[in-house]
DNA sequence: CTAGGGTTAG
């Protein structure tokens, strides 16, 4: 009974397909063709047809001649074969149709564990950023006919590290457990790299330490859920210990330690691992070989980054980004204009980030006529703007001074300008002085985001220019008040393979009292050569000479004390700070690097500046 | 039918 009424609702959904699809109808010599078979024959038949020719078209032909063979219950092995495979194929072939594969599903009375995992894992495939995926799985939970097995496990934790689904993963997790799947090696690789994605580094390191056959996978997942979240010490020292254990790294692996010494401006241990990549022969592909040209880039050498970028044979989009963005934030533009003149040439596509380097390109170097042209060419390219894009163009247009042309595209946007774009726009007012405006734009900052200390602090510095001390005081109360912390400035140096933190006010340095001499010798030096510190780049409440001692230990000057301490000409001293570069230490490291005769190169938050001899690469116009 | 990787405003 239950068969039958079964089959006669399969029935129903084909023709309703049919009608919605009228070209989809069998032609004759399909049907007669097909009618005919027997079952034992149905089996071979659609593994054929399906690995011959597989498309939408055919496989509702073949659904519906299922349907019509006279031969064919819909209780026989060969039914639930047939259908297995075709579902299979709508849901998870790059040519099937998810809907059509759904509304088959709907009709399947007991799927099978197969069906579900086909299922879930069609639903990631068509809509990856979608919880349909979790809401089948807990269906399949609650009809209590299939258990989840370690394929289902996977597709599911797939789908939540895509969307960062916390919650629903842990309980995957225990899942994992009471279903006696968390010894499967891809249920444990899902598991780190769920929780890698989701940046929950300390759950991905107890899933790992668990793991008692540790695969190339689980290394690879560790390392780069390390990489993701910038800890380099930790990816590095993982990656020695996998090679000790006798596990060989590939190009998966080596893409996420050079991301990890890309974040960390790990220049040696970037140049080492690329040695490492060449003697061992891993292959450099276009990820491989793109992550290699962002690590000379992000470490400050460009030039080799665009020697990688010369060596590959072929480029993609990512590829060509990758250095049109490098040469941006060197501030080297006419160099990304004619990268992307050239990528343009070789009918690659761009993208938005393509797009991204070349205005801020525009932006670091004054060009507003050619921004404002690369800007109304991006739609010709199919690209509409997003916030980072409007951005770029306030930038652009507010450090060329241009104060109320930036004010006037604000009001222009089709969107709501976000906060960093308000504060691009601050930033603008206090490089060209009191303005009308800002009030407006405070409004409007401390709205959208009001614990953002840096907000504060900016609004502060632009009072304490206009001498206004009392609302300068007032937003010292207002972040007080809501107990609001500035984010401290981290400056990192990289020494013989470990990578050193500074923070600002930091004396846990196991070297501080050396670093402090180092310091102090500095202050002297930068004394003597007529320099006054600029002190409202403090904000602390406190008198003159101790916000002098507070910017002495802003955390780029302690990095830079360390590096002179470390290390010896012509060496350069590079450091990487998670903030932008403060004003002041910006002109004592010019003064650095004149009177100890060192090159010193720091990658802000926005760009490099390159010291030599008492003079930056960015010209003072950051 | 399974797993790990690249560019992104200020």
């Amino acid at each position: 009974m239950l068969c039958s009424s079964v089959h006669s609702k399969h029935k129903l959904f084909f023709h309703s397909i049919c009608y919605r699809n009228p070209t989809s109808v069998a032609p004759k010599t399909y049907n007669t063709h097909h009618l005919s078979l027997r079952e034992e024959q149905i089996e071979d038949r659609i593994a054929f047809l399906l690995h011959k020719c597989p498309n939408m078209k055919l496989l509702r032909q073949i659904h519906g001649n299922l349907l019509r063979n006279p031969f064919l219950s819909s209780s026989s092995p060969s039914f639930k074969f047939s259908m297995s495979k075709i579902l299979c194929f709508c849901a998870l072939s790059p040519s099937g149709d998810i809907e059509y594969a759904r509304r088959l599903f709907d009709v399947i009375p007991q799927p099978n564990v197969f069906s579900w995992n086909s299922m879930i894992r069609g639903l990631h495939l068509f809509h990856n950023q979608s919880r349909e995926p979790i809401s089948l799985y807990k269906q399949m939970v609650l009809s209590g006919f299939a258990n989840p097995n370690s394929f289902t496990i996977a597709f599911v934790l797939k789908a939540c590290s895509n969307i960062s689904a916390i919650a629903e993963g842990r309980q995957l997790h225990c899942h994992a457990y009471r279903y006696g799947l968390d010894s499967s090696p891809f249920v444990q690789t899902g598991l780190l790299n769920f929780y890698g994605k989701c940046e929950e580094i300390a759950s991905a390191r107890h899933v790992f330490d668990e793991i008692s056959n540790k695969n190339l996978f689980a290394w690879s997942a560790m390392i780069s859920g390390y990489a993701r979240i910038g800890m380099v010490n930790e990816a590095l020292s993982l990656f020695r210990e996998m090679q000790e254990v006798g596990v060989s790294p590939d190009e998966v692996t080596m893409v996420s330690v050079i991301s990890a010494c890309a974040k960390a401006g790990a220049l040696d241990l970037g140049r080492w691992v690329h040695a490492f990549v060449d003697r061992q022969g891993i292959r450099a592909d276009f990820v491989l070989s793109t992550s290699l040209m962002d690590m000379y880039a992000k470490c400050g050498l460009i030039g080799k980054a665009k020697e990688v970028f010369d060596q590959m044979l072929e480029r993609d989009t990512m590829a060509w980004s990758t250095m049109i963005v490098g040469f941006a934030t060197h501030g080297l533009v006419s160099d990304a204009l004619k990268l992307f003149s050239r990528m343009l040439e070789s009918k690659v596509e761009p993208n938005h980030v393509t797009f991204l380097g070349v205005l801020s390109a525009c932006s670091h170097s004054g060009l507003v006529s050619d921004g404002q042209r690369f800007w109304s060419t991006m739609n010709e390219f199919g690209i509409s703007p997003l916030m980072e894009h409007y951005g770029c163009m306030v930038d652009l247009l507010c450090r060329a001074g241009l104060f109320e042309e930036a004010y006037s595209f604000i009001s222009r946007m089709p969107v709501q300008p976000n906060a960093v774009i308000w504060r691009t726009l601050l930033m603008g007012c206090k490089k060209s002085g009191f303005h009308d405006k800002i009030e407006i734009i405070a409004r409007n900052l401390l709205q959208l985001e009001p614990l953002n200390a840096e907000n504060y602090v900016l609004l502060s510095n632009i009072y304490a220019l206009n001498s206004q001390w009392d609302k300068v005081s007032y937003m010292r109360k207002k972040m007080k008040d809501s107990g609001i912390r500035v984010l401290p400035g981290c400056s990192s140096m990289e020494i013989n393979g470990f990578v050193h933190d500074f923070i600002v006010g930091d004396d846990s340095h196991p070297e501080i009292k050396q670093i402090r001499v180092v310091l102090k010798d500095i202050s002297r030096r930068v004394r003597l050569s007529g320099h006054l510190p600029w002190i409202s780049s403090v904000l602390h409440d406190v008198d003159d000479e101790e916000k002098q001692n507070a910017l002495c230990e802003h955390s780029e000057r302690l990095a830079i004390a360390f590096g002179l301490l470390k290390t010896k000409a012509p060496t350069a001293i590079r450091v990487v700070k998670n903030l932008r570069f403060c004003s002041d230490c910006h002109e004592v490291t010019k003064i650095i690097s004149r009177e100890y005769e060192r090159e010193i190169i720091v990658r802000d938050r926005i760009r490099f500046h390159k010291f030599v001899n008492g003079s930056c690469s960015c010209n003072d116009f950051w």
